[in-house]
RNA sequence: GGCGCCAUAGAACAGCGGUUAGUUCGGGGGGCUCUCAAUCCCCAGACAGGAGUUCAACUCUCCUUGGCGCUACCA
């Protein structure tokens, strides 16, 4: 089994080409085939070689690899030429001199009559005198294929047999004015070329196919076997775009999304898997594929279910790929290396992504801490609640062995001395040491901010609450 | 306008002619835990509509509706 991913470099990898890269290899390993990379530049304007160099190595990091290439099409034109020639010595392709104002009119008419709008053919009757005529007048002109008004159809692995009418497509650019190929063309010759046996891409090419085939059939070729899979949609069933969410993968890349997690949530969003187990790799997946699996309805990208997918990731980290990891995600915290580390490895469980790392920080670095008094209206209402932290402070200015150990005892001793409830002391002292009501075990946090950073942060704390409480 | 594809809870999938229509994410509630997370328990929530076929239809057929894709000298 041959197989391609075939991107065109028009900006960084979008999360549907991804999914479509994912599937591809997926496929591959399942049926021990090869992948070819193909860059589709035939569109020079669009296309850049910042692009090319995203793509692959975003390619890289997600983990996709292909066996040949990358190969370009901007530099096969040679190659394209030669089958365009070919077609045109045929009587199958012609050259068409038509005027965009033309093109225009015929469609405008067309549309109007509510029939299906396309080329009506009409530079098709030229006679070759004609043609040499124009052409040496120095006309522009582009080739166009003969679409012989027969059905076209194929059998697509996932949507079953599609058949279209010939009547209905119209004869196609083949090759630009300019002289470049079109798509169409290029991906007949190049699947052809490269002897692809499947073309596994993205629904929004089922109309392409039969154009597709057309040019095989004129070409004498066989198609390959296509299998179109349900484009990824946003959460008001539209197309993905960045109304909805981020859809470059480098973004997510950026945000500290693992790979891992990423190509597993694409290969199993719309693919028929076991719901009790989720959390799988490519390979296990590969090992019971079928095309059958795929839906045939397009899916909805679930953010939600791809960060908790994430932080199913995290937690399987071992500390030192943890660390490794999110090293580039701590390089703007100022706090020394050491301590970071530490409060990491703490709060693994409690990362969704790793640029999380950031805000759990937070109260480890500033010095001013804001007590946003509203998230406490329920705590301060506990009796005794207050008296309890001045006591705890008092403790605490006068402990000598400052420890985890010495912490813990003098809280529960603390603890005891009072009726208050252990969560409700925990949160009060969480609050006024770091200003959250979240942050890693409470002990390590207080240890790690130090004695003296505590007793000043509570004690502030303090100041700012009296004059809050007669709010409430 | 034309052509094509699709249709089970908010989301992703099960169900393949007879089921109290199931699982996972999400939502709500609760237990446990110093918080969050994790974990455990509980709750809400779906077969788009209409005709057929059949003893029986979420499941088969057709129609309608809705969604999406394509309709470029983009890919």
């Amino acid at each position: 089994m041959r197989l391609r991913f075939a991107p065109s470099p028009t900006g960084s990898l979008h999360v549907g080409s991804a999914r479509t890269a994912i599937m591809n290899q997926l496929v591959s390993v399942a049926n021990n085939g090869t992948l070819i990379l193909r860059i589709e530049d035939t569109d020079v304007s669009r296309s850049t070689e910042e692009s090319t160099n995203a793509i692959l190595s975003t390619l890289k990091w997600l983990g996709v690899s292909y066996g040949e290439g990358p190969f370009f099409q901007s530099s096969r034109e040679k190659l394209y030429s030669k089958y365009i020639k070919k077609l045109i010595s045929e009587g199958k392709a012609y050259c068409c001199f038509c005027t965009q104002e033309e093109l225009e009119e015929m469609r405008t008419k067309q549309l109007h009559k509510h029939i299906s709008t396309g080329y009506d053919g009409r530079c098709s009757k030229l006679s070759q005198e004609e043609v040499a005529e124009k052409i040496s007048q120095n006309l522009p002109y582009v080739v166009r294929l003969k679409i012989p008004p027969e059905k076209l159809m194929f059998n697509d692995l996932i949507k079953g047999i599609v058949e279209f009418d010939g009547k209905l497509l119209h004869d196609i650019i083949i090759l630009r004015s300019n002289g470049s190929p079109t798509y169409n063309l290029a991906v007949v010759v190049d699947d052809h070329e490269m002897n692809i046996s499947h073309v596994i891409r993205g629904e929004d090419h089922v109309s392409n196919t039969p154009k597709q085939i057309a040019i095989y059939n004129a070409l004498g070729l066989e198609a390959p076997i296509f299998a179109h899979i349900p484009l990824i949609i946003g959460a008001d069933r539209s197309k993905l775009s960045k109304r909805h969410c981020d859809t470059a993968i480098e973004d997510y890349q950026k945000k500290g999304f693992l790979p891992e997690a990423l190509v597993n949530y694409f290969s199993l969003l719309g693919y028929s898997h076991d719901a009790n187990n989720e959390i799988m790799t490519l390979e296990n997946i590969a090992k019971t594929f079928s095309f059958s699996s795929i839906s045939k309805s397009p899916s909805m990208f679930d953010l939600k279910k791809l960060t908790w997918m994430n932080n199913q990731y995290i937690r399987m980290l071992s500390d030192k790929e943890l660390y490794d990891k999110a090293k580039s995600f701590c390089k703007d915290i100022p706090l020394e290396e050491k301590k970071i580390k530490k409060i990491l490895l703490l709060s693994k469980d409690q990362l969704k992504v790793l640029s999380d790392i950031k805000e759990i920080c937070a109260p480890f670095c500033s010095y001013k801490i804001d007590w946003d008094q509203k998230k406490v209206v329920k705590l301060l209402k506990k009796e005794r609640i207050l008296d309890f932290l001045k006591e705890f402070i008092e403790k605490l200015e006068i402990l000598q062995d400052f420890s985890l150990n010495s912490l813990e005892i003098l809280f529960d001793t603390q603890l005891g001395l009072d009726s208050i409830k252990k969560r409700d002391a925990a949160q009060i002292i969480r609050f006024a040491s770091t200003g959250k009501l979240i942050s890693p075990p409470l002990f390590d946090t207080l240890y790690l901010l130090g004695q003296q950073e505590i007793i000043i942060r509570m004690n502030q704390f303090l100041q700012e609450v009296p004059c809050q409480e007669k709010m409430y």
